[in-house]
Parts: C-alpha cells; structure tokens; sequence
DNA sequence: GTAGCCTGTGGGGTATACTCTACAGTCAAG
DNA sequence: CTTGACTGTAGAGTATACCCCACAGGCTAC
C-alpha cells in the first residue's frame, strides 16, 4: 500500500502520514523503484492509526503516544503499568478542567457585572489575587 | 519606569514584556539617550498587565486581549458587547471541557479494563466510531 | 575613566502538529 | 512517447507564547 492508498483509507492527509512516519509512529518498507524508492505501507499500518487516533482523542502528545506505541508492540506494557499511565493522564485532564471550569465561572460573573465599574472593582479584587 | 522596573513589579520577564509590547499589548514612550533611546512606561501599564493577566486566565489568546484591550481604552465596548464576548468564550470552553471530559471518561474505561485483550475489543467498537 | 549593570535590536530556538511549495523521478494510459 | 497522476525529499510556513544569545551603546559608582 503507497502513501497515497492510507491517505484514502484514513482520511489523513499524505503529509500528515509522513509526519507520523517522521516521528516514529508508523512504519514502511521501503521498495526501489530506478533511482529512488517508494514507502510501503502493510495493513497493520491501519490498526497503528486507529491507535493513534484513540491517543489522540486521549489527549497524549504524538511524541507520548510514539513511546506507548512501539511499547505496546513488543508488549512491554504490564495491566499495572497501563491502568498508572491511563490514571496519570486523568490526573492531567483534571487540572485543566478544574482551570477551564474556574475560568468559565469568571466569565459568566464578568458577562453579568452590570456596569465598567463594576468590572474594574471586580478587577482589582482579581487584582490583589494576582501577585 | 523602564523595563527592568516593569519586569520586577509584575515578575513578569524582560523578554516577555517586549513580547507585549510587540504585539500592541502594552506602549511605551521612547526617550532619546545618545545615539540611542530607551522605552519609559507610566503606572497605567500595570494595569493594563493586570487585565492581560485576567485575559490569560480566561483562556483569551494574546491576539484576543490586544484587541478587547485597544477597544476597551477607547470606551468602544458595549455592556451587551461585553457580555457576549464573555458568553462567547464560556461557549468554547464548555467545548473543551466536554472534550476532555469524554477523553476522562474513556481513560478510565481503558484503565480498569482487566487486559489487553479486553482493550483490543474496546478499541474495535471505538474504531467503529473513529470513521 | 573604567567596571559593571542597564538598555534596545536582531536573530535564533523551544514545543506541538501539522501544511505548503518546489523539485525531480516513476509509472500507467493513451 | 508523452501526458498526467503519483511519489520522496528538503525546506519553509502556520499558530501560540515566549526564552536565550550576542552585540553595542548608556549610565552610575568608584
């Protein structure tokens, strides 16, 4: 399968792919062709981006989810390790919540203060929180 | 108040404060020394640092906060305005909350699934949904 | 008058996840 | 045997929010 093959499959762009492949997320072999060569792709490369989509959707970083992957296929992920890894991202998706849900209160109170003076006095209690 | 000043009231660095200043957040006035000059920044720059720290916090993009604060100097921004913009963010952010809250959710799905093959199985129904 | 700290400028680098462009070789259809 | 679609490579650009470095002039204390 050429890269032009998985961008149809997949919906991503060949770029994309290419950036994937760049960073170590999936792989091919490589098929002369006169000079140069070609990049070919096996169908176990379809299951590496579902993988990679389901990481994504996760919230891990590219560069995470190269690790998790490659360490996933030569399973050298334990149920332990995997639940502790799972747990930790939770713990991270916490604390941005927790911050987007604190920002969102402030904007609901500031969408609703009545007046600029109201917001400047509200300002500078946010103010004395500030430093 | 030069920028050392500045960096020092606020603990905010140098570079950031340039940064800023570059982006129109905050002005200065240039003050010929020599060949050269020096940027000299009034009290009112504090508090415009403060509302660009408020901006921060209400996850508004330095663009964003250049643009409310320019406007909002200028006595430009409605009540009603303002409440939208507010609304507007709260929208994007309930967005990103839901994201995340999904992406919590199946974190903790993946981490108590019993083994791999259990997590095999659950990414084939999310690969179902992926496309 | 000189050491040492301050300053502005210009440019590059960091991190993340790509997209776009240009160039040149390959290959199938006609 | 040429056209068109496809391919790999390299490098630049996008967006966000800065940091770091070198260079050279300014200013203050001694």
């Amino acid at each position: 399968m050429l890269i032009g093959d998985l961008a149809k499959l997949t919906g991503l762009s060949k770029d994309g792919l290419r950036h994937y492949e760049a960073m170590g997320l999936i792989h091919s072999r490589q098929v002369r062709a006169g000079t140069r060569h070609y990049c070919h792709y096996d169908e176990t490369t379809l299951e590496r981006l579902e993988l990679i989509a389901l990481g994504k959707r996760l919230h891990f970083s590219l560069r995470e989810i190269a690790e998790l992957l490659n360490r996933l296929m030569r399973d050298q992920i334990t149920r332990e390790e995997r639940s502790a890894i799972m747990l930790h991202k939770v713990g991270q998706i916490d604390q941005r919540i927790a911050d987007l849900m604190a920002a969102r209160q402030e904007l609901i109170d500031l969408a609703g203060a009545p007046d600029k003076g109201m917001v400047d006095q509200r300002l500078k209690q946010l103010g004395l929180a500030l430093k």
